[in-house]
DNA sequence: GTCAATTCGGACTAATTTTGTCCGATACAA
DNA sequence: TTGTATCGGACAAAATTAGTCCGAATTGAC
C-alpha cells in the first residue's frame, strides 16, 4: 500500500477545509469544484477522514463537512493514513521461511529504515504547517507576477 | 512509480551474484530457483540491470550474468532505480495552474521532502552492506537454533 | 408533512500498473 | 552444427487505483 490520489486529495480536501474559520463547514461539492477533484471519489474519501475522527460529518439541507482537530494537530502522515490504511513498503520475500517479514531479513531491515524515513518528515508536518507553507508560497508567487 | 516486486527482485539478484566470488557468472535459472523469483519475470528484470551497467551479460553455453562493479561500490538505491526508474511520490495536484510539480506547491514540497528520507536511506546502504547484514542474521539465527 | 439538500455506504466499473509468460532472434562454445 | 543462454518485445493475467452510481438515511426549511 502507497501514497496514491485518494491520500493526496484527502490532505488537498482538509487543507481546504482548514482554511475556514475554526469549525466552518463546506460541503463535498464546494470542495470538489474549488480543488478540482472528482466529486463522488471526494466523498469516499471523507468517509474515511470521518471514520478516523478527523472530520465531522452534518447531514441534511446545510450539512456538509468540519474539520474536528486543530490543524497543529494533525500531522499529514495521520490524514494520508485515514484514507490509505498503513503505508507500508513492499514487504520483502526472501529464500528462506525464516523471513516473517518483521526485520526478518536484511531488505526487510533497510525498508523498515526507509519507511521511518518518510514517515519522520510526514508526521512532523502538520496540516497547519502545510496550509501556511502553501500561503508563503503563493504570496511571492503574487509578487513575481506584480513585478513581471 | 513505487517500490515493487520487480525491484526487490533486482536487490535480490544481485545479492545473489555478489555473495560469489568476483566477476562470477550465475544463469537466470540458477538464481530463480535459488531465490524463489519467477524465471521470466527475473530476466526482464536482469535486462534492466544490464542496461544500467550493473552487470554484463555473457549469451550462449557457459553464458550468464557478472557483476561489473564491487558490491560495495553499489548503492540498493541503484539498484531498484535500475529497474523501476526513477522512484517517485504521487506527483501533487493543486488547483493552481501554476503548480509546475517542482516545489510549485507546498504538497508537492513535503513528498520531495519525504522522498529524501528514503532515498537517503537506500543510497547509504550499499549491496555489500545488505549481504554483511545477511550474514549476520543468518549467524544469529543458526546459533538460536543450536541452542533451542 | 413534504420537499430539497446533503451525507452514507456499498456495489459496480474503468483505467492503470504490476506481475508475469511466451517466443522468435541472436550469440557463443564445443 | 547443435545445444545452451540471453535479448527484446509482444502479449496476458492479476491486482490495484481511480472513480461512478444509486438507493437510503438524515436534516432544515417551508
Amino acid at each position: 500500500m502507497q501514497i496514491t490520489r485518494a491520500g493526496e486529495y484527502g490532505v488537498l480536501g482538509l487543507m481546504h477545509l482548514a482554511r475556514g474559520h475554526p469549525g466552518q463547514r463546506a460541503m463535498i461539492d464546494q470542495v470538489s469544484r474549488q480543488e478540482r477533484i472528482p466529486k463522488s471519489f471526494l466523498a469516499k474519501i471523507f468517509q474515511s477522514l470521518a471514520k478516523a475522527g478527523l472530520v465531522r460529518s452534518i447531514r441534511g439541507s446545510g450539512g456538509g463537512f468540519a474539520l474536528v482537530k486543530d490543524p497543529a494537530d494533525i500531522s499529514v502522515l495521520e490524514i494520508i493514513e485515514a484514507v490509505e490504511g498503513r503505508i507500508v513498503f513492499q514487504r520483502c520475500k526472501l529464500a528462506q521461511p525464516d523471513c516473517e517479514h518483521v526485520g526478518g531479513c536484511a531488505l526487510c531491515g533497510l525498508f523498515e529504515r526507509a519507511q521511518d524515513g518518510i514517515k519522520g518528515a510526514l508526521t512532523q508536518t502538520s496540516l497547519r504547517d502545510l496550509i501556511r507553507q502553501q500561503e508563503r508560497i503563493n504570496s511571492t508567487l503574487a509578487e513575481k507576477r506584480g513585478r513581471g
